[in-house]
DNA sequence: ACAGTAATCCAAAACGTTTTGGAAGTCAAT
DNA sequence: ATTGACTTCCAAAACGTTTTGGATTACTGT
């Protein structure tokens, strides 16, 4: 049978609002009734039914987060922040509501689902497009929301990390180890972090001396397979690159499988580079040379973040940006090379 | 402001009722008020609020997992399970409620809340314990659930992989190689999936004439740090091993770490293997021979069956044991030896 | 003895939905 | 005109909390 208020009440003789408010801890109720009531409820195993007191008190202790099916489920760098954000959530005894966007479902909808079905208290948004319509929403709604990433736009909290600095010293690195010919492997121009990122890669080259061009460009779709067909195309030419820098593992993942199925040798006949520094990229064949960003811990961040703006406690720092950290691995050449 | 069934009413002349029923879908309401009351709502984006929704009518479309902050998130065989789980949530509309242990706190005490709180309509609970209070509780309060692994009571729905039939078959390659003296790294003796991949070990040796030996176990807690102290007891005496298998993959790089900072190279000198086929094994130097979980697959399979569990249908096939795949790299050596 | 205060308790409303058990109206058959 | 069968609608109860606005009692100082 299901353990009520009401049970309480009933087996103690006090009224409804005495038991709740004894459990609740108001000083309004003797302390004696109380140290009743709460062994009461100990011994019967009472909990509270979280879907009236959500109904009746506005909030939920559950942030959300949407995970579009096509591909962040699978996707280690999401999977890290989530880890991140689910851990710093049980500190605070928040739970973590994971709404898989249902297929064909337009991934919008499943924003103002969560939002409106009053079910969170906030959410975290992450890897946002230039012009996001998610953003664009939870502003509207003026629900809490947290975002990894920046967008035009960045009237809104949000942690990201400086995605201009660290290709710019992969780019740097690169050109010590003596490339001259380095080629770039865009993500999707719609995201957010692609022009950051695009920006250090032209820095990078210009502070050496070196005008970008056009045909050392090629876009991938963040995927393995993306980045695999991305540096065929880039090796497919007469003086192709020496140098190939990927705007994030997976992508330099596939192109080192590329580039080693054209017969030569990641890290001494052509350099590979990735961003994120996901688990896997420390482990692959060559290690791989990348930037780190600290998922886990931004994901933990965010989460304070959060819970600050569910609080509407005013924001220690409503803008972060981390310095990323480059780490350099045998996928980028062990000795100078040329 | 927010929309609920009585704006709508209101702004339609109608009752609560007949909204409720039109935009339930009842044949008691006429199709042209039914047209009017569906635009009306669609106009306002009103959307239901689930926490009244869940309060009357005791179901609500989420699952629930618990997982233990110690060691689940960041691990990638639990993630992978997650993944498969999360997908297979939304094919069905359900969403899934992750509640990370509190630190500290009892694990039940998780289970208890999430039960009795009436937020979830079923749960997986995975990586189990030969008697696990876990399952007892979720049995007595009659709550559906699904189980990834088997433990001693049975007379539950779960889903599983044959682990003595992995295990024998690591063995039976092992021995196939030419080895003897084959060590093995044992998971905890608590977690139900120990003894079915220790029975498949000794079975694998004994299908060749080795008797096992109480000088080539050693015990690990999954993490790759306990292999890696494992394996260095095992290499530590006067006729070590020639062959490592590990209960899990993580232990096994672990363990192919040991090997390594003892100056032996792993695949030539000394043979290791796991079990999980985790992403980054394939991908571990040298690559790792495991056996494969189809982790995702079992996540979605697991929805399946607990989808049906709260539906009260009979369930397809109530114990689900798969037989898992041996996976051969070249961490067990690419040339006989010997 | 009396007002004033403090301590302790509680009835009832409210949150937004679903469901129950009709009510009202229409129409056709008698 | 009455009956019965449909169709279409709705008032009210219920789910289990929290909160509001007192009510009751006991104690204090005068």
């Amino acid at each position: 049978m299901k353990i009520t208020l009401k049970t309480i009440s009933e087996e103690s003789g006090l009224s409804i609002t005495t038991v709740s408010r004894a459990l609740a801890g108001y000083d309004d109720v003797n302390e004696e009734t109380r140290q009743k009531i709460v062994s009461i409820a100990e011994r019967l195993g009472y909990q509270p039914n979280l879907a009236a007191r959500h109904l009746r008190s506005k909030h939920t202790q559950t942030v959300g987060m949407v995970i579009p099916l096509t591909s962040y489920f699978s996707d280690p760098f999401f999977m890290e922040l989530l880890s991140g954000v689910g851990r710093q959530a049980a500190e605070y005894g928040y739970d973590l509501l994971l709404s898989a966007q249902q297929p064909g479902e337009d991934e919008l909808n499943t924003y103002r689902r969560m939002v409106a079905s009053s079910r969170i208290d906030g959410m975290v948004v992450a890897r946002i497009l230039k012009e996001d319509p998610r953003i664009t929403f939870l502003k509207e709604a003026r629900h809490p929301f947290i975002v990894f990433g920046r967008s035009n736009a960045n009237d809104y909290p949000y942690i990201d990390v400086d995605g201009e600095a660290g290709m710019r010293a992969v780019v740097q690195h690169l050109t010590e180890m003596g490339h001259r010919r380095i080629a770039l492997i865009l993500s999707p121009r719609e995201l957010a972090f692609t022009s950051a990122r695009y920006a250090g890669y032209v820095q990078g080259l210009r502070a050496a001396g070196i005008e970008p061009e056009e045909t050392y460009l090629a876009e991938g779709t963040l995927s393995a397979d993306s980045g695999h067909a991305a540096a065929l195309r880039l090796l497919d030419q007469t003086t192709p690159p020496t140098a190939i820098a990927a705007c994030n593992d997976m992508m330099a993942i596939g192109a080192m499988q590329a580039v080693q199925s054209s017969g030569l040798e990641v890290g001494r006949d052509i350099a590979v580079t990735g961003f994120d520094d996901i688990p896997p990229s420390a482990h692959a064949h060559p290690p791989l040379t990348t930037v780190r960003q600290p998922t886990y811990l931004i994901g933990r961040q965010a989460l304070d973040m959060l819970i600050q703006v569910i609080r509407q406690e005013p924001l220690d720092q409503s803008h972060v940006l981390l310095m990323p950290e480059l780490v350099i691995r045998e996928s980028s050449g062990t000795n100078r090379r040329r």
